[in-house]
DNA sequence: GATGAATGAGTCTTCATTCAT
DNA sequence: TATGAATGAAGACTCATTCAT
């Protein structure tokens, strides 16, 4: 029934007892959230059990309530741990962008960004599919509403970095720009279909396309007119 | 004599009744139909009980299965009316945009189908927000997903008109007009932000743009490389 | 969907309107009758439901409860019209067998009555088969018991006609012949096996065998202890 | 050093408790049985509420389903233990009648049989009762027709053994055996009646005479002509 | 009288959570 | 601390019966 866990065990051989007691603690409560991004990913929110995640994860029903307050708990904790992840990394990302010397600099960080973005999506396929549809858990609309605000203002708030403009607009824009990738995500957790260096090169090309055409009717934004970001595409990754 | 109809006299008396009961039953269901729309749109589906469906329809539980099998068929039920009617109209948008005279002309059909569809989604926002997270339904997601894809090869095709181009690129494209436009949907029912009209511009600017950025790569889409459709935008809606 | 009714209709030509609706009344009234015991004796008294019984008999749920007070009601308006019949039946042969002029012209009452009661059985399996596990119904236990005592009562008295013997025993002997005949009856709705006549045959030797034996050690029933019985029935119906 | 059992620890520590538990489910279980037979027995299977089974049990209504998959499920489960155990009797009395020394062991030999029984279903009236009209439950008219049907073949393959006989015929003298046998049981249950000893004398003496009644027809039962079968019934119980 | 839409009490069944061992 | 048996509130669905048309 049981593997061995040789690698688990590989890394942190015991040595004390008290020590052992700590790790199993991490280890059991790993393998709930692994059985749970999996159950989630798989069968979703609703239609996975605490009895689902227990029997996966080998452990009894009572053992699940010493690690996460209630069903939810175990949901919020999956979310908090990648959106902190990917809040982290888009926030590096968005600061690169900044300070990159020139355009093309520019644009060859936002492509580098989405593409380990995508890498990210692909090689946990499951975890980010397991937080699709959070608006399923209760609080959890608000709360990934929140998230996506969050997010959207930043990405606004970059893009009227280039001078002052329409909030709502640049709102908008952010949006569709966002909702650009999360369908691409959305392609690939489902069909595998557009491969990570792909799916950044295109959502780059199309977004900075979008983004320019929107932009040309304010004369600030000549630096984006001219076609050296396309160049830097090409020369990133030549089909 | 024999009277041959006296047994289907038996059975059914049609008089005037027919037409009243008939008119009973249309509103009855209405009735359920709407008070799913609202509860769904308000409380999601799993939160929705079937006991509060019938209450606010003012109808009794049994009643509601006398119209549809079950909770999840009520869901379908909205799913199937709303999705036809959108298919249908993004069909004859489609239609349209082939058929129009010039590049101007295409961009303003454009315009005008985002524009009514945003229209749509803002005067029956609850109806589309009852049906965001269909993938919580059993089935639901597969349901869903299926949609999408034939919307997504619908218009990859349209895409590929102009030429023969990489198949799975104009998907990737395809997807990404459709998720930038979702998540302004997404935006306009959760905070009746972008008005249809803006929506519908800023939509087919930045959506123009980005299929241009890809498209210019191709030389044969040059006729999208001028400014034409920019200027149809402008005389259409000036900001 | 529905067959014209030729024979019912040639035997009442309705030549008055009044008369066609006493006549109409009967014949829906008929119809839910034969439609009951059908599905009664096809999937039993809890698995039919009114509405399945209504369908059948092309009336309206309303119409049902005309006719009979509740779905209890029209269960033992079966049940009552089959056991008068069967109850007279019983009593007019127990008492040819008591004016018999003879042992072997008892005899051969005895299987005359049984092999038409068989044949009955055979031509109304389903009503027969609709009546079986009576004691489904609320208070049919009773009533179910009730009659068979009174079945069991009159055949013990009988039994005991040729002189003063233990009651109980005479009760008990009752019992087995009933239950011997019954599980004969049981096996020709189910199977079809035993041929009514067979049946009568093999229950007659069997039950008088049985019945022989039992009152050999009674020196009164001399007169069945000769052979008179046996050659009654070779020459009844030799095998 | 690595404990290789550290990981099974973990997921069950095999102590004491471990039998308590078992204890408990056992005697949790064997309330739900006791209760079920009971109530089945009282009110028959459809008036018998599964909450009726659990208050009576004083268990929750969740613990009925952790041991068993729904309503029928118990009811299965009863009729299942009680007809293994019927059945391997009824196995082991026809082993010992056809081992019997002479005529008169088998007749004793069967007289014990009917005996024990009897004795069997007024010890455990309730359970016998409750199993009565399993027609009611769905499959269960099957499942009751099939075990009757493997009873009453194996009864006519011992009656046959004595010499090649009609297959039918043989048939139906088991079904009456098993029938006369039924409705001292149904007696005994309703109205406690013939006392076990009663009954089983009865049943055999009566039995016999029908059998012997259909065999002597035959020349190769001869041994069953004489009279030592009755003899030997009154040695054994004499009135 | 007939129709069939509507009723609503009744039941089974589920599953997140607790707690004795 | 881990276990898993027990809990019980909650919710979906049924179906005999009524009643407006």
């Amino acid at each position: 029934m049981r593997q061995p866990d040789a690698d688990a065990d590989a890394t942190h051989r015991p040595t004390r007892t008290r020590h052992t007691q700590a790790e199993r603690r991490d280890r059991t409560k790993g393998r709930l959230l692994e059985a749970a991004v999996l159950l989630f990913s798989e069968h979703g929110y609703h239609r996975t059990q605490v009895m689902d995640i227990v029997n996966r994860a080998r452990v009894s029903a009572g053992t699940f309530y010493r690690y996460f307050d209630d069903k939810q708990g175990i949901f919020f904790a999956i979310a908090e741990e990648l959106s902190c992840h990917e809040v982290e990394e888009a926030r590096k990302a968005r600061q690169m962008v900044l300070e990159a010397a020139d355009f093309p600099a520019a644009v060859r960080t936002m492509v580098h960004y989405l593409e380990r973005h995508f890498e990210r999506v692909v090689d946990r396929a499951p975890l980010y599919r397991a937080l699709m549809n959070s608006g399923v858990v209760d609080r959890g609309r608000d709360h990934a509403w929140a998230m996506k605000e969050k997010a959207v203002c930043a990405l606004a708030e970059q893009l009227g970095a280039a001078g002052p403009r329409d909030t709502d607009d640049l709102q908008s824009l952010a949006r569709m720009v966002m909702g650009a990738i999360s369908e691409l995500r959305y392609a690939m957790i489902h069909s595998g279909k557009p491969s990570p260096a792909d799916a950044a090169r295109l959502a780059t090309r199309f977004l900075q396309g979008g983004l320019t055409a929107y932009s040309t009717r304010a004369p600030r934004y000549t630096e984006l007119h001219d076609d050296s970001w396309r160049r830097a595409l090409d020369d990133e990754a030549p089909v």
